[in-house]
This record gives structure tokens, sequence and C-alpha cells, in this order.
DNA sequence: ACTTGGATTGATATCGATAACATGGATGCA
DNA sequence: TGCATCCATGTTATCGATATCAATCCAAGT
């Protein structure tokens, strides 16, 4: 008796609690009108049977996923995976399931990825980043479902945002160090043409330089992302074989940042009084290690939270006009810096 | 002409090609038997008319998904991160893509996390550890897809299992220590009822003092994971009130372990000399924060890739057994211990 | 010339839930 | 009592790609 039985359907669970396949299938909803009691008939008969709710059918009839589809650039950074979290957690309460995927910090990746998602009708797709292929563009704009893009303020946004400004938050860190007396500051980041939010840092980090006059040689390129802390120790160590009279170094992330400071501990380089460090993203261990980490608080739980209302009121059709949330970062000083 | 037109379909693009839909089907299929100069007309009658394959009626129809269903405890835990980076690298090659979701250390989350993603018809499901509800074990026993827990070596397994023992991993630890001459030896770890990894790491930790005939008194509960750089601040404030004489704490990862480490440097105790420190994980901030973590490495990106060959073999049918992959953890020693 | 076989393409039915519409019975209100 | 409503449920057709079977054509082998 060993016969591979194809799983059973709605139409088994209807028969077996003898009602019709549409009366199981309004039992599976939520607020759809059924007598309390058919309702747990059914939901009775579909345990004892084994059934199991396919989507896939449910998805192609009804032409909905409960998709939100998601890019990010790396799975392994906290700022992206606070942002997600918040994220899932802002549309979960409505049914809607994150599908991830990640670019590795590359275009071309993000437009096949991009195409990947959109294959699986997602209800809405959020990337990060304002950066993209034309044909990603174009993908985008012709998905016929909300577009978000975070973590950046795009000039020419495909559809909504939620963000900030990289540049700007940047230079308002170099405001604060040229405030209180640094002159000799250096930025560390990654390759340009990768990174496009590290890049956008950097030009922050330049513009600022200029506008008070100062010295914008003193840029350590760590190679391409993901820079993380064995990256900004290295950088720390060209930094200061090539500018040993840096003052103040600003770091693309925390990351970096705390691997930069750990060279220093290394080399007994007093930080902050023979060098200050910055970096950027508020990640935990800025907070906690010794001494902690002067950075830059970009909300990523924020991010992902009102990505996700955004999506749930354009959902709801409460909104109709892209929308634009305009993150504003704040600078976190402790003990890296004076 | 603002009419709201509907998106192409296959129809419509084998209606422009002049071929019929099933060879459109065909053309959008790696290895289909379709000369090379259909599949290019069709191909470009698509990209003219700005058609995206539906997989929701491919899904349907084939009983495909290409989904590899994954679950794990957090999003922001670089270990969990990182084997799922290696699954995921390991399977797209055949086109599968991964539903993550995060259980939040949560087993009865976990069930219904479970029953949300066998609704979406994967390929086959990885569960991260081997303790679920009876209800998941049934779910993923009656799925019909490969079961693949990971992370741990479950006694009653339900499918295939890629992981290691957390106990004994810990174990040689604790012998590598004795052996060193430490013997008031605390556990800095999560509540028992929560992380079941965490869980066995402290049963391990228990066995091996109790096997040298040592105190098994020094354990201190950090609350509910995830337990990170905070808590093991916080715990090692604890220890140190509670056991001023101890000399060696293990910790229940590298991200606790450093949050102790921060601790002691923030009063002044000299690790290692006054007390030596341990990690789990080998996470990239015990390689280099200084002194750098002694710490144990579970080899997370390779249970990311062995799951995904198993998967592979699977589905190739090239495994009809359940499939064991037992990792060997790695001690590494470095400067938080002698 | 005839068979065989591979390569390419087409016709038809189908995957399983559900949108849209229809129905019967109960309830409310004038 | 009569008519409008609402609630619970049923009927039918359908979402869009593809499994399956069938047909055609051309080259190769005998």
């Amino acid at each position: 008796m060993d016969t591979i039985r194809k799983p059973p359907t709605m139409a088994d669970v209807a028969r077996r609690t003898g009602v019709s396949p549409m009366t199981v299938s309004r039992a599976f909803k939520r607020d759809s009108s059924v007598s309390q009691e058919t309702r747990e008939a059914v939901l009775r008969a579909a345990e004892e049977l084994g059934y199991v709710f396919d989507s896939t059918a449910s998805n192609l009839r009804s032409q909905r996923t409960d998709f939100i589809a998601v890019t990010i650039p790396s799975i392994n950074n906290a700022n992206f995976a606070d942002t997600v979290r918040a994220l899932s957690d802002g549309v979960s309460e409505r049914g809607l399931q994150i599908l991830l995927g990640y670019t590795n910090y590359d275009v071309a990746e993000e437009e096949r990825l991009i195409e990947q998602l959109l294959r699986r009708k997602p209800e809405a797709i959020v990337v990060t980043g304002g950066k993209h292929t034309p044909r990603a563009r174009k993908l985008l704009s012709n998905a016929g479902i909300p577009v978000i893009e975070t973590w950046d303020l795009p000039e020419e946004p495909i559809g909504h945002v939620v963000g900030f400004s990289n540049a700007l938050a940047v230079r308002e860190m170099v405001d604060h160090f040229v405030s209180v007396g640094y002159r000799k500051i250096a930025f560390i980041g990654g390759d340009a043409d990768r990174d496009t939010r590290g890049t956008d840092r950097r030009a922050g980090f330049i513009a600022a330089l200029v506008h008070h006059g100062l010295d914008t040689s003193r840029l350590i390129a760590a190679g391409p992302p993901p820079i993380s802390m064995r990256e900004g120790a290295d950088a720390m160590r060209q930094l200061l074989e090539r500018f040993p009279d840096t003052e103040a170094v600003i770091c693309v992330s925390d990351l970096s940042a705390f691997g930069a400071l750990t060279e220093c501990q290394r080399r007994g380089i007093a930080v902050p009084d023979r060098i200050a460090i910055a970096g950027f993203g508020d990640y935990e261990i800025g907070a906690i290690c010794v001494p902690s980490l002067t950075t830059i608080n970009a909300f990523a739980s924020e991010i992902g939270a009102k990505t996700a209302e955004l999506i749930l009121d354009v959902l709801n059709g409460k909104l109709d006009q892209p929308g634009r949330v305009t993150i504003r970062p704040d600078l976190i000083l402790r003990q890296t810096s004076r």
C-alpha cells in the first residue's frame, strides 16, 4: 500500500467537510464571510487530511503573491539587516512576506536580481540605493507596482523614496570636526565605482573640506566593498604611512572605523589624542567598544519601518503621489573624537 | 489614451513573433530545444513588448517554484548570514532562490513560519537547529520535500542534517582551558528555554566541568536571545560582582565575548592575565579586536555550502538516504586566553 | 527509395484556488 | 404582510504557463 498519493487539495477538504471548495477557500481567509462553525469544521478537516494551502494556485488566480521584493547590497551588513527586519515586521501584520535578494554591491547583479524578483510578481519592490542600470530603471518603472528606493535621496527617483543624503551626513561630521579644531582630516572608503553610498559619503567629505578650504588629498581607497573591519585596519595602516600627521579620519562605516581603531591600538597610537576617528551607521559595536566610536546614526530601522508604512499606505490606496520620506541622520559624538 | 492595458503574456509574445505560446515558453528556458534564431526572435519580441515572465503561472502548472525555504533565528546574526549566503550562492547556479524567514529564537514563531513557507511550495526547506514544536516536526515530515536541519546534531533528525555538536565544541574549549591551568571557569549565555544552541553549549560546558571535577555554579544568564555585545558586557559586570575570583569565562558567542572584553577594559581588568575570555563562532570582530579573541570556528559558510550541495544532490536524485554532514568545529586560540 | 531518428514546433488539457455572479434563507422595518 | 437587506454558501469560468502527446521536416544510413 505504498502508493504515492497526491497531496490533498481544497476539493478534498471540501468533500470531507461536506461543503463546496469555495467555502473552504473562504474559511482559509481572514475576514471572509463564513460561519464560525463551518470554518472550524473546514479547518479540522484540513488538519486531519494534512492539507497544506497551495499559494501557487492562489497567487495565479488572485493575481496577488503577498510578496514584497527587497534588494540589499549584502546580507551580512547589520545596517541593512536592521532595515529589512523593521520592514518585515511592519508589513507582516498585513500578511506580506519579504522576498530578499542581495546584489553584492554590483549594479549589473542588481539588474539581474530585479528581473528575477519581478518575475515572482511582488506587490511592491524595495531597492537599496538610487543608482541603477538603465535597464533596471526601465524594469522598475514598467513593473506596475510601487517602487521604493531607500538609503539614498536620488535626484531622479523612480517612484517612492525613504532615505537620506549620505553626502550631507558626512558633511556635517566634517563641519563638526573642523569646529573642534581638526584640520588634517582623512577619509577611508571603498572604490568609487562599486559602493555608491560610500562614494556619496566621500563626495560629501570632499565638498566639506573644499568649503572649509582644507586639503582634500587624504583619501584612502580600501578596495571593493564590503569595507569591513579588516579593510579598515589595512586602510589605517596605509593612512599612517602616507599621511602620518593626520589628525582625524572619517570612515565609510563603523566596521571600518573599528578596524582602524584597532590598528591604532596595535601601534600604540592614542585615540583620540593623536588621531580622532569617526564611523558611519551607529552599529552596536560603536557604542560598546573602548574608546566608544563617534559616528552617524542613519536610523536603519526607521528606514525599514517608514518603508513598511509607505507600502501599506500605497497598497491601501491612501497614497497616490510618490512618497518622499527624508530621514535626518544624527551625529553621535563619543570617545574617539574630541 | 490612458487606458490601463494588461501586461503582456506569453500569448502576446507568441503572436508578435509568429510562433505558438509553447515555443515562447521553450525560448525562456535554458536547455529546451528551440532553434537559435527562433529564441532570439522571441526574446526580442518579449523585450519590445516589455514582457515579464510570470512565474506564478509557471509555478502552478509545473509544480515547481525553485524556492529553497530557510529559517534562521535572526537576520542580524553574522554567522547565520554567512550560512545563508553560502547556501544561496550554492543553489543559485541551479536557478534556485532562497525564501528566508526568521524565527526570533522562538519555536512557536518557527512553527508559524514553517507553515507559511510550506504554503509557497518550496523544493526543500532548511531549518536552523534541531528543536521544534511537535506540529512543526509533523509539518516538516509530511511536506514531501527534503528537510535539512542545520547548526545542530539532533538526536532524532527529521531528514537530512548538516551541523555539529554545540555541546562538544564548548567541551573542547573547557578541556583546553583546564589543560592550561584555568580552574574557576564561568559561562555567559542566554535563557535556557529560548536559544537552544546556546543551551546546548552551556550543557557542554557543565558536562566538561563535571568531568574535570570543577565547580559548575558560575553561570550567568544574560536574558532572552539574541545575546549580543551589550548583554555580554552586562553579564560580565554581574560575573565580576558575584564571582570576583573567576579565572576564565566562555561566552555563548563572539559578540557577547567582545562585550565582556570591553567591560573588562572599562574596569581596567587585564585580559587574559586577570581573566581569560573565549567566544563562539569566529566572527570577524574576534580576529581583529585588541586583544584578539579566543573562539570556536563553527564554519558557518561551510554549513551553507554543504547544505547547498546536499540539496542539489537530493534534487538530482543522487541521494536517497538521509544525508548527515558533520562539521568539526575548530578551537582558535588567540590573545584573550593563555 | 525507404526507414530511422533527431531536431523543431504546435495543439490541447491542466495545475488548484478564487473572482464574479447567483441563490436561498433569515432578518429588519414600514 | 411585503419588500429590501444581509448573510452564508454554491456555480462557473479563469488566472498564464507548460506537461504531454503529436506532427513536420530534414539528414543520415542501408
